[in-house]
Order: C-alpha cells, then sequence, then structure tokens
DNA sequence: AAAACTGAACTGACCGGTCGGTACAGAAAC
DNA sequence: GTTTCTGTACCGACCGGTCAGTTCAGTTTT
C-alpha cells in the first residue's frame, strides 16, 4: 500500500497544503468563523481542488482531528518507551509540549472544541479525547500498581490535569514568552507536580 | 441607581434571559455558529429585542466574556481572603471548581477562545485572561516571598498549569462523572500537586 | 490517455442587522 | 377616576450579503 507513484504523491502534498492551511485558519476563528474559499486561498489551491479532495467541509475537520490526535498519541508512545513511570511522566510532557511547539494551531483547535457538545461530529471527539488521554491513563495506573505513585492517586482525574496542564502552559509559553527552551518550561510545569522525576 | 420601576426591571430580565441563552448556546456551538435567531429563539425573546437590547452579536459576545470572568475574579478573591498560601491554593481550586459547575457553559466558552488569536475582541480576551491567572500568580508569589513555596516555582508558569489544571478537570468531571461530590475532585486535583495544603 | 487540478459561474440556504409597527406602564390633563 | 398622551420595550417580516457546495470546460502533470 506504499504508493509513491507519481500521482499519488502529487495528490497527497495537495491534500495536506489544504489540512494544514485549515487547521491553522479553524484554530484562529473556529469551524463556522472559516470559509471554504479562505482555505483553498491560504493552500494556494483553487476552490474546487478542495472538494476534489475532500467529500465537505466537515469531512476535511472530522479526519484533521483523527490524524493530529493521531499523531499526539504516536509520539507519546514512542517517547515513553521503556521508561519507569516517573521518566515516564516527564517524558509525556516533554513530548506533549514539544507537539504543541510544532503544531500548535492544532492544539488551540483541540483545546476550543473538546468539550462541546451537540455537535454533529462529538463522536469523533470522543475518540480523539480518549485517545489522548488513554496513554497518560495508563502511565498511572502502571506508576500506582508498582508502588511509585500513592495509592490515592486518582488515575483519570490526573490525566486530564495533566492533560490541561501541559496545553495551557504550552499554549501560554508560545503565545506569551516562545523564546523560552522547552527544557525550561517543562521544568516549571514538572515544578508544580507532586510526580517528581530523578531527571 | 437601584431603579426598580417596572419598565426598567423588565428590561433586566429580558437582557437577562438573553444573556443566559447566548452563553449556552455559544458555548455549545461556538460564536459564529450560534445564530442570533436561536439566541432570540431559546430566550424566548424577538430577534430586534436582541438587537434593542446589546448593539451587536459582537458587543453582547464581549459583555458576556467581561462579566463571567469578573465573577470568577471576585469568587476567587473573596475565597482566599486572608489564607495562608497553601490553603489558599486549596481554595482557589475549590472556588474556581465550584464556579465552573455552577457556569459550565461560560468555562466552555472561556476555554474555546482564550487562545484564539486575530479577532476583533483579541483585547477583551487578553483583559479577560489577565484577571483570571493574577488572583493565581498573586498567591503563587506570596508563597514563594514567604519561603512557603520552593523558589525555583515559576509563577506564571505555575499559574497556568494551575488553570489548566483546574479547567479541564472540571469540565472532565462535569462531562464524564457529573455525580461525583465537588469535594472528591478537589482532593484528586490537589494530589497531583506538589503544593499541598494541610487542608 | 487519464488523473489531478483550475477557476469562474451559479444556486439556494442562511444570517446579521434594520425598520415600521404594536403593547403597555405610567405621567398629565381633565 | 377616567381619559389622553408619551416614550420605552418589544416584535417579526424583510433586505442585502455571504457561504457551502455544484458544475464544468479547459489545463497541467504523470
Amino acid at each position: 500500500m506504499t504508493e509513491s507513484d507519481g500521482r499519488t504523491r502529487r495528490r497527497d502534498a495537495t491534500r495536506r497544503k489544504i489540512f494544514e492551511a485549515a487547521v491553522a485558519l479553524i484554530a484562529e476563528q473556529g469551524f463556522s468563523g472559516t470559509t471554504v474559499d479562505e482555505i483553498a486561498d491560504r493552500a494556494g489551491v483553487a476552490k474546487g481542488t478542495v472538494f476534489y479532495n475532500f467529500a465537505s467541509k466537515t469531512a476535511l475537520y472530522e479526519e484533521l482531528l483523527r490524524y493530529g490526535v493521531g499523531l499526539l498519541a504516536a509520539e507519546s508512545r514512542s517517547a515513553i518507551e521503556g521508561l519507569p513511570p516517573r521518566e515516564a511522566i516527564a517524558a509525556l510532557i516533554g513530548a506533549q509540549l514539544s507537539y504543541i511547539q510544532r503544531y500548535r494551531a492544532f492544539a488551540q483547535l483541540l483545546l476550543a472544541e473538546m468539550w462541546r457538545t451537540n455537535r454533529e461530529w462529538q463522536q469523533t471527539i470522543l475518540l480523539v479525547r480518549e485517545q489522548a488521554i488513554s496513554v497518560i491513563v495508563e502511565v498511572l495506573e502502571a506508576g500506582v500498581a508498582s508502588g511509585e505513585f500513592p495509592p490515592e492517586l486518582d488515575p483519570r482525574i490526573s490525566a486530564s490535569a495533566l492533560f490541561g496542564a501541559g496545553l495551557v502552559v504550552a499554549l501560554d509559553w508560545l503565545l506569551f514568552s516562545p523564546e523560552r527552551p522547552v527544557e525550561e518550561v517543562q521544568a516549571g510545569l514538572l515544578a508544580v507536580l507532586r510526580t517528581r522525576p530523578s531527571l
């Protein structure tokens, strides 16, 4: 299935251009605040091309959500591979921060949509949410099971807390003091947490 | 200035109805995803009445932001009054949680808009943000100054982390296990934090 | 040749804001 | 106390404009 014939490559490139334009614009203006004409413009592509590559604006959006969160989950999992719980948490935060640094627009978008109710794509959102959180929950559960974290630590609440803290800290960092190195922010974030790694 | 004239009372009631309808709908669907017709409908009021009471959809939205965050800041400040840093943090979290419990729609809305850029109301958002965060920063700074918190604790980063953790935990709580009592969630959240209060 | 893309024209639904008009509480005139 | 008047609050049909999505004949790329 690794098509690398010229046509598919071209098509993939176009899709990605549209994709990135859409993420950036929707993060800035929200879904309904963004027009397909704008997306096409920013992608440097004709409007017809957007609809040639995606069934609808909504379909584009759902695909975009799934893709972005899949990437985050994958990077998180590979970052914690083989690490004991304490180090895993630090690694998780590091991965989250650097991910948001690279795909800041996507993080904004995620934050904006994650707790919305009554949407047609509610189902997609829930799936996406679960994918992002479950990595953290697993690490915390392993840590509690091995006695490394105190048993009173509620894995779901803690995972939400970590996730939320990471998101907000990262976005604030990129918005207000983007010159600070990741490590500094990571350390700052870890300092608030009870679960300190040896680092 | 406490006008309790029949007309003014009626008008205030109408404004509040529109207000509440707008918060709920915008939280669910976003600003551009919500139509003025919907707001009027949910408020049980004619569309013209919305524009009679608010200059524009945007003006309504900005007023709504300022009002909501003002309330949060006020409750936070009164919750920490006279408390030493550690207890103040616990109180802050408690206040934040119970605020979000009452005005969940507003919290969603805040989360969705806070890191958006390129909007006409960017200025309003920044003000609102600062108002919410500064309460936390002050407590943290006082704690570091008095030696109660370690000096390596970065107040701004920590404040963002606390704020983000609180928001996300609260929204998850209300969405997925609203039957749990506040205290339990508060305790769960505090357990993740290094800064434990004596309670 | 065929797949991918272009770009402009078009449609029909929808949406923010307007505006002429109505209802009615309370003041003024009697 | 009743009638008349007045301005505020509210109503809802309507207008001008915007936008998602379609269509399609032509162009470029493979």
